[in-house]
DNA sequence: GATGAATGAGGATTCATTCAT
DNA sequence: AATGAATGAATCCTCATTCAT
């Protein structure tokens, strides 16, 4: 988070705040450029195009996020899932515009989604399922989620997690307090933590496993 | 839904529909106009600004959808609980581009959040949490949920509907379904109908009601 | 040659001068607005681009020209012939930038010469050519031109009226006199008559018809 | 004709062959760096501007070329004006890309045209014309050309020499053939000097002496 | 000599909007 | 209510050039 030497860095920091903040089409090179304190033309001495430095702005923010949670998946399921969670909202929480950038590609469906979508987040969804189905809370009788619920499970966790992030504004607005301060986010970290053992594990195991005994 | 004799209606529904998709920066005066075959110039008989066509768009998508809300807010809790889901749903199924809408505000933070919020969602989410509060599954012992997560279990179904619409084009990409298809929006509800019994309800209670009986 | 009303006409001339003048690279958009008197962004309610403006202009101009060929050139042939240099001279003469905007494209090979050259020229070549081979002159002994020489004579008359044109402001520079003036016009047309009568008929043919009678 | 290894010289290169092809105005610095494998800072180190290294692609085109002509010109006149076409030709083979730059300069009426007319074409013009004057074809009878009509002979031979190798692109296209191949160069070379004789001698004259039969 | 980075000026084009018709 | 033409401001980007390294 320390602002960075390097002006191709703090390019990339300063349009990643701005497109996340207004999307690709609502940014101006000179917008960027200013916050850099550049002139428009310098941007182009370190990328081709707007264009080019969405995606170089998109693939300097997935990557990393894509690591973080194959490390995690790659984990015991059980602490893994956990874990999972922690993590990943850690990770946001130092690069919160992230999931704003993934938002606006989301729902404008932009070229760039796609392929977004089929590199980065097939994958992980993959290896999700596959995590969820060795779940033992799964296997039990009648209060389960059938096989074709489990994508459903899926969802829910990346709009929950991302949706904090990206509905920022949104929420902050409506319940009258910066959704991505630090206490904000710990507390949506652990209702996090808590819905997922109320929706994995059978009833009585979370009447013996207190959710919150983490904290 | 069927196509509109009335001008001043189909611009709405071409505003709409390129609003939702690429934002207000992101759409064009003229691009809106070719769509609704007229010249760009007669838009404004209509509306005196991209700016009041695009505040039109959201009063005109957003006061159904609050009537919807707050009727289903006004009935029995139990019943008006489910219901509430699934007369949602079974509206923004009709007003598909909506949620996108409302998500390229709340994630821009756009100048019309904070009336929307403040006109809108607050007093909507306010009789939800009093909704909440009454409900008799909280009430119970360890396994309830504190009062100030109420408000995160609010935001979880604002998350869980709106995203699942707003999203449906990343959504789409990942499952390789239609998320906007009759049988996947069915599918999210009855879903989302299971989540909440067994986010609301003692372990107990959702054992003696199969949730998703109703189907 | 009146200055037209018309605003597409009149972009079409200020083009028309400056590109001849300057080219196409040399030749900005804002120039040819600054010089119909229209602020830059007009123009585009008229042509799409520069480019399509460009080719409106070669347009325009070529196609009378081809006209006054194709006309000339059904007519007799001996006749046609010497009317044929009179009546390009006289056009162009009307239309002095032309040869300029087709030297631009010929010498550059840019993108537009390929279908100039197949839609325009070659046709007229052809016929040329056809009107060469029934030209009694050639068929005589040993003075004639051999029949891969064909080409070259129509080169010639190409190079010789049309270079007129074009070069005229280094012939002007050369000459110390206005090659675009009716006087030297009007030699340069006497000119080519002669030398055409000269390279056309026999030895003895040219002797008892003196070959600036016509005038 | 082989690859200079001298860096000054490979920018030349480059650059003649650029601004051949597209003028002045349609080279970008940069693709000659480019097309040198340099930095465009770099040309800085070598020429002061765009400009000066125009004016050094032309000096450097031009006054070799204008060497051949006044060492041809001062040669007995009957040999020297069969021999200078010759010459001509066979210089301009080695530098095609001189007549197209002559071209650009004299259709454009650039900056640099007057200096070039005065300095190295006036007096070559000059001279050609007193070669003229003393060729003993043109003293005789009513076949000869009058004294005001010499310039317009040496026009001639500028625009069939100069636009043969510039109209290059055109003359390829239409004609089907390269124009700068050394088949056409040879032929236009040939059909040059017949034209020539026809031009200059008196009808008896090439009916004696068969006008191709140097070769 | 070479280069990466920087820049002011200018390039074509798009945009939302106006206005006379 | 609709439109063609006009426009100032902005858009992305290119250009020739400079300069520290």
């Amino acid at each position: 988070m320390e602002s960075p030497t390097n002006t191709r860095d703090r390019i990339l920091d300063a349009s990643e705040a701005l497109f996340a903040e207004r999307g690709l089409a609502g940014t101006a090179v000179r917008d960027i450029a200013a916050r850099v304190g550049l002139n428009p033309a310098s941007l182009y001495n370190h990328f081709a195009s707007k264009e080019a430095l969405y995606e170089a702005v998109l693939e300097r923010g997935l990557r990393p996020l894509l690591e973080v949670l194959a490390d995690a998946a790659g984990k015991e399921e059980l602490a893994g899932r956990v874990e999972l969670i922690d993590e990943v909202m850690a990770h946001l929480e130092r690069t919160p515009h992230l999931p704003r950038l993934i938002h606006h590609e989301a729902v404008t469906g932009g070229t760039h989604l796609a392929r977004v979508a089929r590199v980065y987040i097939r994958p992980l969804v993959a290896q999700a399922l596959s995590m969820l189905k060795r779940h033992p809370g799964l296997l039990a009788g009648e209060s389960g989620w059938a096989e074709d619920e489990h994508p459903l499970l899926i969802a829910t966790w990346l709009h929950l997690i991302f949706g904090h992030f990206a509905m920022a504004p949104l929420l902050s607005e409506v319940f009258d307090e910066d959704a991505l301060s630090t206490e904000s986010l710990a507390r949506q970290t652990r209702f996090l933590r808590k819905l997922s053992l109320r929706l994995l594990d059978r009833g009585d195991s979370h009447r013996g496993e207190p959710p919150d005994a983490a904290d």
